[in-house]
DNA sequence: TTAAAGTCAATAGA
DNA sequence: TCTATTGACTTTAA
């Protein structure tokens, strides 16, 4: 019950007053939107503007992007996120009708944006739609408006629908595609949705870290020793990949806002990490395990460890291979072998590791894999890295982490560049913000460095065997 | 073709 | 009911 006092009402007033200044686009907004709105979620393809914003014939979406200044990702989601809850607003609803996205999405964007320099004119839209929304005055009231008419819909379909619906269910699922008729065609393809189990991820996760990009071999064996799709397995290694880099970008930007976190208080702040190097670096690489697990003590430490390891060439263990080893320990249903992993076992499939990869690495991945066996050892870091793997592991988490940080701009800033007409748009959409909350988690970022120390020896493997030069951002 | 980025949408939890 | 998670799909680059 209380509002808070900070945040939605100053919010909205610093940006009112933004808004008035400069932008055209912005004013035009708020008027036509409203109205607009009311034809709900609107497909949006994609080209232009469906939401709110379509409300300023001047400028699209796109071009707004296209002009926008470097924003605050995080500090606007911050922002946003302090608005819905103060004012019980849904994700569903803003992000069906502000941002022409689904509830999942918003939900992902809201807890994890990416900064601003990391993101492509396509990613770059929500977040100028979630400013240009910020700066709306009337931007609660409208989305107010818009729940109470959806309640209203709601509520009249289901009066008249509630007798249809019983009849449907009694006749009964399953029969009406078979007829062909046409009524709902979609549910018939569904695919069920793949969960996979917990000792499945486990098993892919240190497949990971092994190998952050594993060659269509060892996807291949990992498919069939986990008894996935390979499909599954290159999804899961994608969308891991790209989590996780996910992960380290609002690691970072909580680290930074720590150091900085002295002067808080500035309301536009801008946020000062970014600007060094950290563009490309950090991010990039990573792999490690970063939200993975979430143990105390053992992965940690082992991570850091194998890190080291490859970088001397430590002593590590026993080095199986990825496929391999990740599966220990996997695999559920099927046995843990104890060790022998090595071999076959039950139907042959296991014997992963040893595929003596006999030609050559083919892409770029493949380089560390050919390796293992053979004596090569090059990779060392394999090796040391499935030991870590083994050991390892576990539940990801992260997560709470990174719920917490409240504050700190971050993400953009970077305020060099300067041009002018950047400035003025500035002015546009500025930004704001400050407020830190810090949770110290310098253990978490180590992991993280090490990890992203593992890729970026992983990667110089790969250019190396490839031959080719490459430009590495430390 | 592969990888990354961006999303969707099912579903698990609170 | 709402939010968070996550496998899969689509688009875009290289």
């Amino acid at each position: 019950a209380p509002e808070s006092p900070m945040s939605s009402s100053e919010s909205v007033k610093s940006l009112t007053e933004l808004v008035q200044q400069p932008c055209p686009a912005i004013d035009t907004s708020k008027d036509g939107k409203s109205q607009e709105s009311s034809e709900p979620p609107v497909s949006e393809s994609q080209s232009t503007t469906p939401l709110p914003l379509s409300g300023h014939s001047a400028l699209s979406i796109q071009e707004l992007v296209a002009m926008s200044p470097e924003l605050d990702t995080y500090g606007i989601t911050k922002r946003v996120k302090e608005v819905l809850t103060d004012n019980n607003l849904g994700q569903r609803l803003f992000g069906e009708t502000i941002l022409g996205l689904t509830q999942g999405s918003v939900s992902d964007l809201l807890a994890r944006p990416k900064p601003w320099h990391k993101l492509s004119l396509k990613g770059r839209e929500p977040f100028v739609r979630m400013q240009l929304w910020l700066n709306d005055p009337n931007n609660v009231e409208k989305l107010m408006d818009m729940k109470r008419m959806e309640k209203k819909a709601y509520m009249k379909r289901r009066h008249s629908s509630v007798s249809d619906s019983q009849s449907c269910e009694s006749s009964s699922a399953g029969i009406d595609y078979s007829q062909g008729a046409s009524p709902q065609p979609q549910h018939q393809l569904k695919k069920p949705r793949v969960v996979l189990a917990p000792e499945e991820k486990e098993a892919l996760k240190r497949a990971y870290q092994q190998k952050p990009y594993p060659s269509p071999k060892t996807i291949e064996e990992l498919a069939t020793q986990l008894n996935l799709k390979t499909s599954t397995v290159i999804n899961w290694f994608h969308n891991y990949r790209s989590r996780i880099r996910r992960e380290l970008f609002i690691e970072e930007i909580q680290a930074g806002s720590q150091s900085q976190a002295g002067s808080s208080d500035s309301p536009s702040a801008r946020s000062g990490r970014a600007a060094h190097s950290s563009e490309g670096d950090s991010c990039d690489g990573v792999d490690a395990e970063g939200p993975p697990d979430g143990k105390p003590s053992g992965p940690e430490a082992d991570e850091l460890g194998s890190a080291a390891a490859k970088s001397q060439g430590g002593p590590g263990e026993p080095a199986l291979e990825a496929g391999e080893e990740a599966l220990r320990g996997a695999r559920p249903s099927e046995r843990a072998e104890p060790e022998g992993l090595e071999d076959t076992d039950d139907e042959g499939r296991l014997r992963a590791p040893r595929q003596s990869s006999p030609p050559a690495p083919q892409r770029p991945g493949d380089a560390l894999e050919t390796l293992p066996n053979s004596a090569t050892e090059g990779d060392a870091s394999t090796s040391a890295a499935s030991t870590s793997v083994l050991t390892g592991e576990s539940s990801y988490k992260s997560k709470e982490s990174s719920e917490k940080i409240s504050s700190v701009p971050s993400t953009s800033s970077t305020p060099a560049a300067g041009s002018q007409k950047a400035n003025s748009l500035q002015s546009l959409f500025g930004f704001s913000e400050a407020a830190s909350s810090r949770n110290t988690r310098d253990s978490s970022l180590r992991k993280k460095k090490a990890a992203n120390l593992n890729n970026i020896i992983h990667r110089l493997e790969k250019a190396a065997s490839r031959e080719e030069a490459v430009e590495w951002e430390f």
